[in-house]
DNA sequence: TAGATTGTTAATCGATTAACAATC
DNA sequence: TAGATTGTTAATCGATTAACAATC
């Protein structure tokens, strides 16, 4: 376990791991490179490094012992600290982030949701959505890191300065359009229409 | 524009030039590699040489010409032709990519959901959302080529297995699994935890 | 001619893959 | 010793960036 720089491939790919090593038979204790490629379509080069980068080494012969792994790939993605974030924008996309379960267990935290105009009839045990005029006090009491975008693109520029000026330090954005942020603020856009045409293009051959 | 192999990182950027393209003042009749660049904060470099792949050239001294370019890229992203692709699991993120508008215009019709237990009150004039049941016979009936799994995990391999074999040839997959496709098919992962435990890692320095 | 812009060729960088050496 | 497995060093590949030559 050498502390090199962090690629975001590498990231994207342990959870993918933990997945895998979770839902291996209970009697299971060690687990090779191997075997986890295989698995999940990698090299096994490839899984080799990934597994060096994060753990101190499996034992020749046996492997990676797989507590030991689960509980290295954990430490190093520091899922035991929690992120808080908030959304805004929330239509049929927004909602479903803001009542999808899956993102607690990485260590994040979607606080609440916010909208302009608020849905009343929010009966399931779901977050609160607040109208927008509460977001800068929200962000000012609570510890808000990161700020998911789901507006539509006019409105997304403006809901991207707003969150920069409360202080969020990292914007997700799924709306189409290319937003400025300024140095230190990291961006990561999740432009759904694209992907899926970029799929439809790999499609077609020559 | 020679016939270079396409990486999908430039597939991921033309629709962002397009956009650009579009939302320039009426009046602009050309514009140069640069602009663009700086407007989605891009190199220059990497936008000739995107440019240079998809169009027959700009002038010295003028750039670009607008129009010329956006039928490029169009033409290039073959926007003019339609795919046909269904959804598989009509939850909230179902129901989101299904109501989202902003698929046709690059190419890419979504036609239908199914659900196990489709939803009784769909009265928006949304699309509609059919049985499982409805499925196999739907597929060969109509060209579907792309199949898109929103359903739980659990779920998952089964449901890509069952697009497989009724003839489907890409597949975007929405569900935090690993799934096995045989050759030839597309696989195509979104998974929207991973990629915002991505981000939350990236934002912590060091 | 100078300047803006294009496109291409070469250099750099990073990630993946291949080859190998080490260990139990 | 042979075999399974690890980890590392070198090679390959692809994409981005830098440097340059061409053109109006």
């Amino acid at each position: 376990m050498t502390s090199k720089k962090i690629s975001k491939a590498l990231l994207e790919r342990l959870p993918g791991y933990l997945n895998y090593l979770k839902n291996l038979p209970e009697h299971t204790t060690n687990i090779s490179a191997k075997a986890i490629a295989e698995a999940l379509s990698l090299g096994e080069v490839s899984v080799r490094k990934d597994l060096a980068k994060v753990s101190n080494g499996g034992r020749c012969k046996v492997g990676h012992q797989r507590e030991t792994l689960i509980a290295d790939i954990e430490a190093f993605l520091d899922y035991s600290n929690v992120t808080n974030a908030i959304l805004v924008g929330a239509g049929k996309l927004g909602q479903a982030l803001l009542d999808y379960g899956g993102f607690e267990k990485s260590g994040l935290d979607i606080l609440v949701g916010f909208d302009v105009k608020p849905p009343k009839n929010r009966n399931h045990a779901g977050k609160p959505i607040l109208p927008m005029s509460h977001l800068p006090g929200y962000c000012s009491t609570y510890d808000v890191a990161i700020g998911i975008i789901c507006v539509p693109g006019a409105q997304a520029q403006s809901v991207c300065d707003l969150l920069v000026s409360c202080g969020i330090k990292a914007i997700w954005n799924f709306a189409p359009v290319h937003l400025d942020v300024p140095e230190g603020v990291l961006l990561q856009n999740e432009n759904l229409a694209v992907s899926l045409a970029a799929l439809r293009i790999q499609m077609k051959p020559e």
